[in-house]
RNA sequence: GGGCGUGUGGCCUAGUCAGGAUAGGGCGUCAGCCUCCUAAGCUGAAUGUCGGGGGUUCAAAUCCCUCCACGCCCGCCA
């Protein structure tokens, strides 16, 4: 209904004016859409604008009226536009629907790929800013009708594996016991590197380890294999702890066991770009890039950007459209990539680049086993979680208690690091991102079960939209927004806009809440304000879940 | 040194791409609100050179130039 308001009375104003740089802008306090297109004109014409904005008012009145549901008021230089009561019906009409906000199918599918963490240690709290980026868009763009696979790429046959392989062998380890995979591994990798620093020439043996792996000898490839194996477990393990699932993960050293990669390798090399030496480099300085992008040693193994590019061009061949999202450190390799597919003719991958997190004492690292793990922080989310659920509710059994808490702790986590914009470095706080208050998930979550309570009493009510104060109206503008919202974040890749929205709209219903009484209300009026809490209800609940947030009943 | 990104009240943050009406929120501070549908809540108050300086425009947080600060990158690592 908003889509289509803007829709209309955005070609209504370009027919009667003439011009093509008509845009509707919000109209904050003064009204819903606004237009300031006569400054535009008056500036030309030399003729007042509000003059002119009371002119197209005229003009347009019984039109918008007709066609978009609003009434057409010029305010000095703008025109601006209000809903009537037919479009606030309209919307409470369609947001107490089930999947509300879901937008229709559309054609082509999307490959998605998050996380990708290389699996020499447990994610940590910047590793699941990528990977709350990455699953909050993906439910949005399934939301938005996309059909959409979500993928995982598993570095493992990286110089850093075969750290890991070289240690476990070295220090005896056996990563199996002695706690969870990821964890164990990361205790291994950071001897590991202690170990090739006081000693560089141990640095021989990886090399070496690496060459083996990449001729395909089979029992290198297991001890590669092994650890992979123990830490995506463990990776698995946390990422459904935060409600994230990949619909697939997919192996680099499958694209060196098939051959893409050698065939890559081969194509490249007959690019007028190319430089053939003993190492096979690419000059991409018409693309503005100073120093050549290497894909091949001098031994002839392959380097990491090579085999990213194989998996690139497969995913470019199997998808319609390819989305990545990377850290800022790989935005050289990774707009180096796209112009090399783009060289190429292969397809070109969308990349969304988050900035990082860092700690407040520095930079996190895993080489140097400093960082706060995500396991740490959901451990300490869900205690600190379940003190609260247990302070305000005491009344409820121990098992009742856990799962609010559990379900809290995930939306403190996800809606903290969903709610700032990609492009801006954070530095990790606790009392930050565990706060329960204001600007939080759970704040959001609450006023989504203040609305399931309210419908538990009501009992069964009549559909009806005979809507009136300040307060409601603000409320159904809001939820009419929804499915732009969804629109917005999936053409923009800004996940943080639903986050806005979400919150937002649980300031609304707050203020209805307290404004309005809905159960002691008489007849029509409570009839509406039911229905208006149910839309709400839907609504909110709709957005939780595209956030990865558990809309619960009660808290 | 070069490239990319960020800079908004004491602290955190939206708005910047597609310039428009008194720059929205939150934390913290102050003053109120639970005989009333969940106070993880609501209402009100105070706090701003939108990093600095130029410019374009009827109009600049937003566009252009320049300088400063911070983050990331500039490996035959990933």
């Amino acid at each position: 209904m908003y889509i289509d308001a803007i829709v209309k009375i955005t070609a209504i104003l370009k027919e009667v004016t003439g011009r093509d740089d008509v845009i509707l802008i919000d109209g904050g306090d003064h009204a819903d859409l606004a237009s300031p297109v006569a400054f535009a004109m008056g500036k030309e014409e030399k003729r007042s604008p509000a003059l002119i904005a009371k002119q197209i008012t005229e003009q347009v009145y019984d039109r918008v009226l007709e066609e978009a549901w609003a009434t057409t008021v010029a305010a000095g230089p703008y025109v601006n536009f209000i809903f009537d009561s037919r479009y606030l019906s309209a919307v409470l009409d369609a947001a107490v629907r089930e999947g509300y906000g879901s937008l229709p199918p559309r054609k082509g599918r999307i490959v998605l790929e998050h996380t990708s963490a290389n699996p020499n240690g447990p994610l940590h709290v910047g590793h699941i800013r990528n990977t709350i980026i990455g699953d909050t868009l993906a439910r949005c763009f399934r939301k938005a009708g996309y059909q959409l696979e979500v993928q995982y790429y598993v570095n493992d046959m990286g110089r850093q594996i075969a750290i890991v392989a070289w240690g476990i062998e070295e220090q005896k380890e056996d990563i199996t016991t002695g706690g969870k995979g990821d964890h164990r591994i990361a205790e291994v990798y950071v001897t590991a590197n202690k170990a090739l620093l006081a000693d560089p020439e141990k640095n021989a043996e990886i090399d070496s380890l690496m060459q083996r792996v990449e001729a395909g000898d089979p029992a290198t490839v297991a001890r590669f294999r092994e650890p992979v194996k123990q830490c995506l477990s463990g990776f698995k393990e946390t990422l459904a702890g935060l409600h994230v699932t990949h619909d697939r993960f997919v192996y680099e050293s499958d694209f060196i066991r098939n051959g893409d990669t050698q065939r890559l390798l081969a194509r490249l090399s007959w690019l007028p770009q190319a430089t053939r030496t003993d190492i096979l480099s690419l000059d991409l300085s018409s693309f503005g890039f100073e120093k050549d992008y290497i894909l091949q040693r001098s031994d002839g193994t392959s380097v990491y950007a090579a085999r990213d590019l194989a998996y690139h061009m497969w995913k470019g061949r199997n998808f319609d459209r390819v989305i990545d999202v990377l850290g800022a450190d790989h935005k050289l390799i990774g707009t180096q990539l796209q112009a090399t597919l783009r060289l190429l003719g292969e397809r070109v991958p969308d990349i969304i680049f988050f900035e990082f997190v860092s700690l407040p004492e520095g930079s996190m690292s895993t080489r140097r086993g400093k960082f706060i793990s995500a396991d740490d922080l959901l451990s300490e989310a869900r205690d600190r979680a379940l003190d609260e659920v247990t302070k305000r509710r005491p009344e409820l059994d121990e098992a009742t208690r856990i799962a609010i808490a559990t379900s809290v702790c995930i939306a403190a986590i996800r809606y903290d690091i969903i709610k700032t914009i990609p492009e801006k470095s954070t530095v990790f706080s606790w009392d930050e991102a565990l706060d329960f208050e204001k600007q939080s998930g759970p704040y959001i979550q609450y006023a989504h079960a203040r609305a399931c309570s309210i419908l538990d009493k009501a009992g069964e009510f009549t559909h009806a939209t005979e809507i009136g104060t300040d307060s409601e109206i603000a409320l159904i503008k809001h939820i009419g927004r929804f499915p732009s919202v969804i629109e917005q974040v999936t053409e923009e890749q800004k996940p943080h806009l639903l986050a806005l929205y979400a919150r937002e709209l649980a300031d609304l219903f707050n203020s209805f809440y307290h404004a309005e009484p809905v159960l002691k209300a008489r007849e029509i009026t409570r009839n509406s304000r039911l229905t208006l809490v149910q839309a709400t209800r839907n609504t909110l609940q709709e957005a939780l879940v595209t956030l990865g947030i558990d809309a619960v009943r009660s808290m």
